[in-house]
DNA sequence: GAACGCAGTTCTATATATTGAACATTCAGA
DNA sequence: TCTGAATGTTCAATATATAGAACTGCGTTC
């Protein structure tokens, strides 16, 4: 009845569908658990994650075992708690080696945060579930961002949302159910939004001025792996007044370019 | 009976065991296909897989499928090609998060990275196994060294080593055995290493000069999280002349005091 | 252009992972 | 110090994930 025990439910049947569909269940159950510690502040008890997750807790211990013979996760046998271990970081680091699109984007990424002191982003995306940070730069040591790699975010939100929107080839309807569920700071109308959504078609950048945050502007622009792919963005986020009416114009041009740059280097090849 | 069924044994053994023992031995396949596919420098087919690790190709498609549904494999319908996906960067995030010996080791190894001109690590201690670098700094944009946060070393080799070696209560037998196993360009005896390791616990800090890398210099120093229980190192890395012999002693101390104020941190509170 | 080989996938019997209850252990409060 | 209620853990019955054979479809070779 409190917020928390409201949102379990989601959880619980998001991952019994899970669970029942695939042939190996075990492997959801622990990629859940591995969530669920990831989301946790402190670390937790087995009977805490089996009842978050509406898990047995014997099956729930049998998975903490695995996950921590693997190394993903810490036991501490004084407390008997769980967290995560250093051994997820030994998944993330060859992925990043490994990317093309990160090795593109980074000297791009820098150089406008550089020029434009900015903070800029190259972010994955994911269906119209959401999109993940892959790749990051700061202008200065001032702001730190809250955003960080491996940071996700709904897919429709903000700047990259109407890129989204506008290249996705998704359906209509679709787009619009799952606007409806977005948390904007100021959140247009689906008129708006689509107005903006067909601009952003046109131009080939999309701008967010303030409405996902407040004070913030957010510049996004599309990157394609393939012929009708669209995979990436980049993104270029400016706080206050970091970009005004008069500096908009050079960023928006700046990371259109480097996204096309980018789009090129990723189709041209093999 | 080929070649190639007769080089697999030993990672088919250490997965077969896994499975074997574990109750959930779905987990220890998943792990065992992520880090295959993060080894391989290109995506890899369901067979490929499965020859690889010694599994059954179904079995190994179920794994997969499950693990792309969590969002840790990427599926390429046109080739049906497997690869990590960005995925596994949504767990690692939470643990840089939260991890309270990186909030506090970076800004020490920032420090000595910049005044010292070296690069600098702090790594996770995972039994007598091997090391993870979990942080990391670099000096000025010039080398970059191809150690990254998430790389993994072996636990007893250069000065982290000799650290392990002299601080960790690990017995004597099983020391020398591992030592032998390991590969450096200038391997010292075990006569020597002995007597480094014993300098190691008389100073607090180790330093390879050559030995682990020919033309490095290596200094690290231990981190206690609690009495008794070493857990992470903090570690220099010198190329070239970049570490003199006039230069050194300060370095040592750096890391040393470094390495101690964090340890009295970890222990302090809580 | 047919035949072969190989990769990916589906199907089903059975070995086994999961369940839920029983047991053990810790801790708080009376 | 004892009692009760938590938690963590083990255990045996059974629902089910897995192994291996069968099937499909593509690319190569002869």
């Amino acid at each position: 009845m409190t917020e928390r025990a409201r949102r379990r439910p989601q959880r619980h049947r998001a991952l019994a569908s899970a669970v029942a569909k695939s042939k190996a269940p075990a492997i959801s159950r622990a990629a859940a658990v591995l969530r669920a510690l990831g989301r946790s502040e402190t670390p937790l008890g087995v009977q805490a994650i089996a009842r978050e997750l509406g898990l047995v807790p014997s099956t729930c211990l049998y998975v903490l075992r695995a996950l921590v013979a693997e190394e993903f996760v810490a036991f501490d046998p004084d407390t008997k708690r769980y967290a995560l271990d250093a051994g997820v970081l030994t998944l993330a680091q060859p992925w990043l080696r490994r990317n093309r699109f990160n090795d593109l984007a980074q000297p791009a990424l820098d150089r406008i945060a550089q020029s434009c002191e900015v903070t800029t982003l190259g972010v994955q995306i994911v269906g119209l579930e959401h999109i993940i940070v892959v790749a990051l730069a700061q202008a200065g040591q001032t702001f730190q961002l809250s955003t960080q790699i491996g940071s996700r975010f709904p897919a429709l939100i903000s700047a990259t949302g109407r890129c989204i929107a506008a290249f996705g080839d998704h359906p209509e309807a679709e787009l619009e159910e799952r606007f409806q569920a977005l948390r904007w700071d100021a959140a247009p109308t689906l008129e708006a939004w689509k107005k903006q959504v067909a601009q952003t078609r046109q131009q080939g950048v999309a701008v967010d001025a303030g409405h996902y945050i407040a004070g913030v502007t957010v510049v996004a622009a599309p990157v394609w792996k393939a012929r009708g792919k669209l995979s990436h963005a980049l993104v270029a986020i400016g706080i206050g007044n970091a970009v005004g009416k008069a500096r908009l114009p050079a960023l928006q041009d700046a990371v259109r370019s480097a996204a096309r740059t980018i789009t090129n280097q990723l189709c041209g090849e093999e």
